[in-house]
DNA sequence: TCTGGGGTCCTAGGACCC
DNA sequence: TCTGGGGTCCTAGGACCC
């Protein structure tokens, strides 16, 4: 995104360096549960799932840096990490027969992960980021930018994060790491160079040196397969990227390449912009081993879909668009989705489309679900005043359904929909909010679209659809 | 790394509209 | 009726991030 709104003459003071800060937590859930018991505080921790007894899938978060040493890394197998790091309370029992020495030191603490927890620790870090900086961005729990332009200079901007990191330990009892640099891409990676607990700044003029001598893919938005696109080019370095032709990178890679050619030269004009509303929300969960039998399957389903819809309704959001992901064997990622005419919060139509969509793998073995809404709508301050008449809506309707239903018949699946006559939510938890959904969508169906607009959609799904205790379902809906 | 969960963005092709 | 061009929406998949 550009600078925003520029008259023209204003560039000039637009080029102004900003002073930019990642601020980013150590191994920040292990660094909450010895927060919680200083009693860890020497020892390697690891905060996983799938740890608990009778599990076999699950996977560690967080390791802090005593358990990175025994080779337990982010994202890893429990399987794995436990090879290299034995629980501690696994050993406990049998003590006699260990030295207590060795025990101390090659076992570690596993904690399982308490979202609820790390929220509110989080909650208390960006209590003191926002009272830092004019603008924050929170790119997730754990990390994010602050543009300090305005607070702080180039000459003491060292001080200015320190005072940040010293204010977090303080305050909160947890260590950040702080890159501060001209740019989002050049303070990322500066909240990197020198963790844990570190504090790297990068003063305009000194990006581009700074980044040469790094391996490509310590670039933001490098993962194993564009670097080894990028090798396979006989570009290692950042200062290789920067070096070349940016021809052949925007022509392997599309705008990215552009970008990642920018980035690596230290161009990067983005701003620090706080987070926008979400764009999706999804659940998903694996299975210990692939399960073929339906049952099963369609009850996770009906798990997954309850909280997705659940969530979007605590968090005050329409949706339009029903998804699922099925992962087949050996990981055979699929996903499948469904827009609907409106915005709306329809538990049981999540559930319903969630179905339907997952019909086509309901007797293939899966080993892992997710349901997923998205094309979300939130109801903004100024929107709440229109609450009176969406309800004079609801109401109009159901005295003359027959207009809603008119007007969605004629311009099919897409185009208009961002112009046409507000969409009318409907409003879930009642009763009737499914069926009035259900049948929009049906009407539809039937008559906007005297050919088939989306066969794989209605069509098959439909055809080969047994789900389970649902004989109303499809013929409901469809 | 034989692989958990929750997200974002980009791309390509199809359908549709004018 | 073989057939242009621009634009948008939708779906599916992929890469990436924490």
């Amino acid at each position: 995104m550009p600078d925003g709104p520029q008259l023209p003459g204003v560039e000039a003071a637009e080029t102004t360096d900003r002073i930019v800060l990642h601020v980013d937590a150590d191994c920040f859930y292990a660094s909450c549960e010895r927060l919680r018991e200083p009693e860890l505080q020497e020892s390697p921790v690891v905060v996983g799932m799938g740890y608990e007894p009778g599990e076999t899938v699950g996977a560690v978060a967080t390791a802090s840096y005593e358990a990175r040493e025994f080779g337990v890394e982010s994202a890893q197998a429990i399987s794995t990490a436990l090879e290299h790091l034995p629980r501690r309370a696994a050993l406990a029992p049998e003590a006699d027969d260990h030295d207590p020495e060795l025990e101390r030191e090659e076992t570690g603490y596993y904690r399982p992960v308490d979202m609820d927890y790390y929220e509110s620790v989080a909650a208390d870090v960006r209590t003191i980021l926002h009272d830092c900086a004019e603008t924050v961005r929170e790119v997730s729990i754990d990390e994010a930018y602050l543009d300090v332009t305005e607070r702080t200079a180039w000459e003491v901007a060292d001080g200015f994060a320190r005072h940040i990191k010293d204010r977090i330990r303080r305050e909160v009892g947890i260590d950040v790491s702080i890159g501060v640099a001209p740019t989002m891409s050049a303070a990322k990676i500066a909240s990197d160079f020198d963790k844990p607990d570190g504090l790297t700044v990068v003063r305009p003029g000194e990006v581009r040196d700074f980044l040469a001598p790094l391996d490509v893919e310590l670039l933001h938005g490098v993962g194993p397969v564009t670097a080894r696109e990028l090798r396979e080019m006989g570009l290692e370095t950042a200062a290789g990227v920067a070096a070349a032709d940016p021809d052949p990178l925007v022509e392997r890679f599309g705008e990215r390449g552009r970008e990642l050619y920018d980035r690596a030269r230290g161009e990067d004009d983005r701003r620090v912009e706080p987070k926008g509303d979400p764009k999706s929300f999804s659940r998903e969960s694996a299975f210990a081993d692939p399960v073929s039998d339906p049952e099963p399957k369609y009850e996770q389903i009906e798990t997954l879909a309850a909280a997705v819809a659940d969530r979007a309704q605590r968090e005050g959001a329409l949706y339009r668009t029903v998804g699922v992901k099925a992962v087949l064997p050996p990981f055979d990622v699929n996903t499948r989705a469904r827009s609907l005419p409106g915005p709306v919060d329809d538990p049981e139509l999540v559930d319903r489309i969630a179905r339907e969509l997952f019909a086509e793998f309901d007797t293939k073995p899966v080993r892992k679900l997710g349901v997923r809404v998205a094309n979300l709508e939130f109801a903004t301050a100024d929107q709440t005043s229109l609450d009176g008449w969406e309800c004079a809506i609801a109401s109009a309707e159901r005295e003359q359904p027959a207009v809603d239903d008119g007007d969605d018949g004629n311009d099919g699946d897409d185009g208009g929909q961002a112009d046409e006559t507000p969409p009318s939510p409907s409003k879930s938890t009642r009763k009737t909010g499914p069926e009035t959904t259900a049948e929009t969508t049906n009407t539809r169906h039937e008559t906007g679209s005297q050919d088939e607009t989306r066969p794989s959609d209605s069509g098959e799904s439909s055809a080969d659809a047994s789900v389970p205790g649902g004989q109303t379902l499809l013929s409901d809906f469809l």
